[in-house]
DNA sequence: GTTGACCCCGTACCAATATACGGAGTCTAT
DNA sequence: ATAGACTCCGTATATTGGTACGGGGTCAAC
């Protein structure tokens, strides 16, 4: 055992750039280590490479360095009290509890999606697509659960004549918004214009159009 | 249902900022929404305001951008074939797979230091930080598994006198690496020094002391 | 005692993921 | 018709986790 440890044998045993290894030393996640008088280079000890090593692995499973901070502290700090480092820890436990959780919820929603995949041919077949769209925001959205609400929004700009004041642009948001389908509605009566989005499964054009038409205003599709 | 979904109302919803919103439209995320004639204001979907959740959904679960873009892409790219769109999902999910074992590994490492924590009391009683000493690299570190092997490395440079040689250096290099509890030992011709690092649990300077001078070195404790 | 490999430090730069700013335009309410 | 709130866009800045560069010092070997 002769040949001292230096910056670049220690980064290569902790898989790291040698960058690296005085990147950690400055945030201080590792200590700089002993060196010679007037300074020399650098001499590790299998210990820090081990630290590294422990540096890279939290990183894998999603610790910052700041949290990796925090657990290596945990093995040096003198001040702690050992109840103190026990909630460190367990904290540390609920948050990977936590992050388990989710992932599990992800993956059984892609098993879902994988097993009703025919796994081949064309892609209007392909289930996948479709049971993405059901479920967009995971666990957080609301209750659509249901297969029966498979909605088709669409949103379209149009032209409208007819109205006189900003009472008749209210009066056309409110008649568009009480459409079955329509999700919102909303006229800018200076710019003769009307923004809607609608389920094209349930309403149609030609269907807003009567609406607006039953009340004296005339639907044009020319805005964009 | 008049009021438009400005993009300050689809943030709120969704949980994010207003600047998030549209980065995430430069990004493709999500897709700049129908405008009026002219360029007035967006006009967002609750649609895009659930796409935006996802997003963040999966952010939280580790995703990056570019894989939620992916992952969104399965939903809309007309000429993946649906084998294609399978096998996004089948990595994705081994992906996701692979992070759950490594989190479990963590978790039940940290089990270990929980359950074997006192629960209270002085940092001297803490087991939690021996725990972690004993195992810093988690499922990495190759076999030392075991109480027996608790050390206490230190490391020490020395001044050392009674060198003629580059080849003085060697031997005592040689010599001091001999000695049990010593894990490395680099020593400087030029600087006449010696830099060694050694298990206080097993050996001590004095011993180390000895064996130089056994050879007809001398060891001072000067360097730093 | 000189050479070539290595190391030092400070600083600059990178990519990802936002967040902030500033000056101009747009909407809505009064 | 004007004030105040909101939005537009482009650009700049922040944070995290590095990576790279450049000018000079150190080391070991020949």
């Amino acid at each position: 055992m002769a040949r001292a440890m230096t910056i670049a044998r220690a980064a290569e045993q902790a898989g790291v750039g040698v960058e690296t290894i005085r990147f950690y030393e400055r945030r201080g996640l590792i200590e700089q280590p002993l060196r010679p008088s007037g300074g020399g280079y650098r001499h590790y000890e299998r210990e820090t490479v081990e630290r590294i090593r422990f540096i890279r692995q939290a990183q894998e499973l999603g610790f910052s360095l700041c949290e990796i901070a925090e657990l290596l502290a945990l093995k040096t700090d003198p001040n702690a009290d050992c109840s103190d480092v026990r909630m460190q820890a367990v904290a540390k436990r609920q948050d990977v509890d936590g992050k388990i959780a989710q992932l599990e919820d992800i993956r059984s929603a892609l098993d879902v999606l994988i097993a009703r995949c025919p796994g081949g041919g064309d892609l209007s077949a392909c289930t996948i697509m479709d049971a993405i769209s059901e479920r967009p925001t995971m666990n957080t959205a609301p209750h659509l659960d249901d297969a029966a609400s498979r909605t088709q929004l669409v949103r379209t700009i149009f032209g409208i004549d007819g109205m006189h004041c900003v009472g008749c642009a209210r009066t056309v948001e409110a008649l568009l918004g009480a459409e079955p389908g329509v999700g919102e509605a909303s006229v800018s009566f200076e710019r003769r214009e009307v923004s809607v989005s609608f389920d094209k499964g349930i309403t149609s054009v030609g269907r807003l159009r009567e609406a607006a038409a039953k009340a004296g205003y005339h639907i044009s599709e020319s805005g964009l």
